[in-house]
DNA sequence: TAGATTGTTAATCGATTAACAATC
DNA sequence: TAGATTGTTAATCGATTAACAATC
């Protein structure tokens, strides 16, 4: 079964799959179907079973797919299974609730340090240290770090990006606003809260529009 | 010009436009072309001029769109201009660090107030006042409010959902990391973390696969 | 005019959905 | 066996890209 080439689409849907068969492990059977799955998510059936079946070497005609065999394939195929380190870039509020939020850890990111430009007077947030960006290179070196984590203001989220990038940082978590400028084989995923706001925003014009 | 439908695909490359054209306001010319934006941002010039085709009533050839007016045009289109007001409910890390975003007034976003099932001896955040969820439905009755915020653990996500629709709230955003049921006519906007990071470790594997 | 840019029409590509055969 | 479910192959749909005509 061994790795097919995956779709970005594809990818995107199954930590959605991961969460819901987690949180409703209890009770009830061994197996899952696509069906069940598909109906629990809204979602149509083949998509579904056309999904897991890029991850999982199969359910059974009938009965469907072992619960928690889906749940350790999806989770492996995810790379959950071997923790990934980050950095994190701005230790501002934002940057605190990521730093606080010990949901990363079932994703297998793991925040080893937070970084500032001008660190406060406190040196540690949520029990990780909060030290000068001058000492980030050395760290990240030292410690292998491949992930970045940028919650800065828009205006320096690219020097902070360029700094991570001679860090040897190979995929960025972004946070800022912001466009950023990188080199060819670095990954950046915008966390874009206008594009969510514009979707939100656009269901609220409909819906006043409809009302007139 | 007014409103062909739009594609969420379109609609969700719009800020990036904005926050592009609004970031380099500075010193150059008042026009800017389709072409231009396209490389700065690292995308292809006939979906840039493609999208911009839907919002915009024209550019002029040869000098491209006038800068402010496509600001003023994308703005109107995603509702910028007339401001949304919200309310959050969880008032832990997360819902401070939104609380307290200075930014959202940019995208037509207030959040009036932050509710919390718990409420902390607080009772304000930013500013903002923190009550207790016994009282959000006649404080969204009272200010019409249409947009709810979660920032709850995902084991309380549905309840407060629930409860925010009672409320005559339309459009939810949601950061916990679950689906949440709703009826026709409701839209759930999911912020999802898990997904980022879905595709950041992919790219990460996929890396240090290449090494080898 | 020549050339850059816009906007539109057609072609391609990718993803979703539908139809169907295989299996327990 | 009959029926539910899987997995695959074909058809549809939507979005992106390419080609081209229009404009200043």
């Amino acid at each position: 079964m061994e790795h097919k080439e995956i779709s970005k689409a594809v990818l995107k849907r199954l930590p959605g799959y991961l969460a819901y068969l987690k949180n409703t492990q209890e009770g009830g059977s061994l197996y899952i179907s696509a069906t069940a799955l598909a109906n629990a998510l809204g979602m149509g059936e083949v998509q579904v079973r056309k999904d897991l079946a890029m991850v999982s070497n199969g359910g059974r005609p009938k009965v469907g797919y072992l619960r928690q065999g889906l749940i350790d394939d999806i989770e492996q195929f995810l790379g959950y299974d071997n923790t990934t380190d980050a950095v994190l870039v701005g230790a501002g509020k934002l940057g605190q609730a990521l730093c606080g939020y010990s949901g990363f850890e079932a994703y297998g990111l793991n925040i080893l340090a937070a970084f500032d430009l001008m660190p406060a007077a406190e040196t540690t947030v949520e029990g990780k240290p909060i030290l000068p960006v001058s000492k980030m290179q050395s760290f990240c070196k030292s410690h292998k770090v491949l992930m970045g984590i940028i919650t800065v203001p828009a205006g320096q989220a690219q020097r902070v990006c360029d700094q991570m990038i001679e860090c040897g940082i190979k995929a960025i978590w972004n946070f800022a606003p912001t466009h950023l400028e990188v080199p060819e084989g670095i990954l950046v995923q915008n966390e874009n809260m206008a594009t969510s706001l514009a979707v939100l925003s656009m269901h609220l014009q409909a819906q006043i529009k409809d009302k007139k």
